[in-house]
DNA sequence: AATAGCTACGCAATCGTTTGCGGAAATATT
DNA sequence: AATATTTCCGCAAACGATTGCGTAGCTATT
């Protein structure tokens, strides 16, 4: 239980006063040269660093961020963890993470959770079910800048940080049409998710800007349920097909289900996936994907949150992550 | 910029002293049953929280418990960290995370933010070439109590848990060995991390007891080092061979070169690797695995540290998380 | 010589909560 | 009726850092 330094404990061993040693150390103009070096040149034998507590008392504000998420692991939200936390430690900030569990009653309670640590700042992802977003609202109210990303609310008022979920829907479209089979699979996540919802639409508009027959659509929530789906489809229904797998947790199923039945990729089953970059490298053949990079994601973000501390309106902030395609040799 | 409720607000509302607030809401025998109970409704109704800022400064303590890890990315620490998470919110405690990236440097600095943060607890999985233990020393001296995890120091006097590395390591032998093939190779991590050495040792020991020659050996520290090694050794190289590989991300860079190369599992080659568990499904046929679980061992280090803050000494806790075995098809 | 201005520091209040101590009023004990 | 005890509450000092304001002792200006 060593005791730590503070700026008392300086003071006396210096014989000034408090106020003084505070000063000296941020180089306050009213402080003599000589000493400021005195008190910077003990303090550095001592390790003094302020008590974090007692400054974000007085500022009513912490060096922290929050990262709130449904889910940490998954094959996206811990890539962005580690973006954000390389920028925000860089920046002098700590971050802290909460799950919600895809659970609104948590992320509400989160929020408050947030709120009453004075977080600087919120990267937020929210859950599938969120239809009330007061405490969104209240949150912004009370000061606090909200980031959100991937998983987006509906509106104008809202800092929005999002892969370009529409337009990556359009070029699964066209790729798949370029693969050149007659039956053609799509499947979407939660059909709750916004992201879902915008692939669906992209990859809709987009196909039956060339087609008159609309593809096999599923909704998987888990891997389970996308492997089922393809199982069930049965190596005949699967005869010239193509698949889009909106994410890495469907692709997953979607190959084990693939390799179960014996199919052979591309030349009987063509896949197509939107993946963070990782799993589609370790199927055979590898997977032919459009990335998106919560790495990158994170990179945006934290600039958002730079411009959002510095004052700058949430509702000017809007950016869409472009998706970039890597081409495998499932297509 | 909301003012939130305090204690002052509270009191002023009903003409009583700051102290009587406080002491009413957490039920003070000094107070009466009346007071009590129109603080809390009042308390209630303006939703009042304390202010943890507040509460720290006087406590001299904050409810954060520090995660630090080399890396958040990967196939095992984001486990760990959601495990760790989940657990601790429950208890009323936040989480922050901390990368090292693998840099003893860094490590130092990041004990140094927990111990100014007055954390309390940290969950710490050291960096490879972290010899000097004062920084540790040093934070656990100060009062906060360190879990070290997975990559733990040497020495008796530290709370440590850890897989079963030894014996995960015999246990690989002998599946290895009874996978019947006459070419042997184990591919381990970096040298210098602890668990690579006692994963070798283990694998070697029990090896030696039954046969005369060693298996061959290498160590890939990434990924593509375990690939361009397997691609190394060719198709011809490979013949009859059982491979080992010590963890997810090795066993990554195998299969990608073993699918690169066509050959055959496991007719022509063999394999085993230690995995979280979530990889090994992914490969054709699936690969069987000595699972060390990133989610189990968050939970017994929970439970550690649960310990440790009712005053449990450090020394008397250590435990090992035991590997199980998940057959695939790979062997 | 009188005034103005500057330098370099200290005082004290503040952020919000906790807690030891003291004490008035009510009740219980002789 | 006098004393002892209990009940219920408030005062004030912490925790450590920040900052507006005041001022003693200089130097510069007129």
């Amino acid at each position: 239980m060593n005791a730590m330094p503070t700026l008392k404990k300086i003071s006396e061993h210096l014989n000034i006063s408090i106020s003084t040693v505070s000063r000296a150390l941020k180089d306050h103009p009213d402080v003599s040269a000589e000493t400021i070096r005195r008190v910077k040149e003990l303090a550095e034998m001592l390790e003094y660093e302020p008590n974090a507590f007692a400054v974000n008392l007085r500022k009513r504000k912490s060096d922290n961020y929050a990262i709130l998420v449904p889910e940490i692991s998954g094959y996206f939200y811990h890539s962005f963890i580690q973006s954000v936390e390389e920028d925000a430690r860089r920046a002098g900030f700590g971050v802290m993470i909460l799950q919600s569990m895809d659970d609104p009653d948590i992320e509400v309670a989160n929020l408050k959770i947030c709120r009453y640590n004075h977080v600087s700042g919120i990267f937020l992802a929210i859950s599938s079910h969120t239809k009330d977003y007061t405490a969104f609202k209240k949150t912004e109210e009370s000061g606090i800048p909200i980031i959100f990303f991937d998983k987006v609310p509906h509106g104008d008022e809202y800092t929005t940080i999002s892969i370009a979920d529409f337009k990556a829907g359009k070029e699964a479209a066209l790729r798949i049409a370029a693969a050149g089979k007659n039956n053609i699979c799509c499947i979407f996540g939660n059909p709750d998710f916004s992201i879902s919802q915008r692939r669906e639409k992209g990859f809709f508009e987009q196909w039956r800007s060339g087609h008159k027959d609309d593809p096999t659509l599923f909704y998987a929530l888990n891997e389970d349920e996308a492997f089922n789906y393809i199982i069930g489809l049965g190596k005949d229904g699967l005869n010239d097909m193509a698949i889009f797998c909106m994410s890495d947790e469907i692709l997953g199923g979607v190959m084990r289900a693939l390799y179960k039945l014996g199919v052979s990729i591309p030349k009987e089953v063509s896949v197509l996936a939107m993946s963070n970059g990782q799993l589609p490298r370790f199927f055979n053949p590898e997977v032919s994907y459009l990335q998106s990079s919560g790495y990158q994601l994170g990179k945006l973000c934290t600039k958002a949150m730079e411009k959002r501390q510095n004052g700058v309106a949430p509702e000017t902030i809007k950016e869409m992550v472009q998706c970039q395609f890597f081409e495998g040799a499932s297509l």
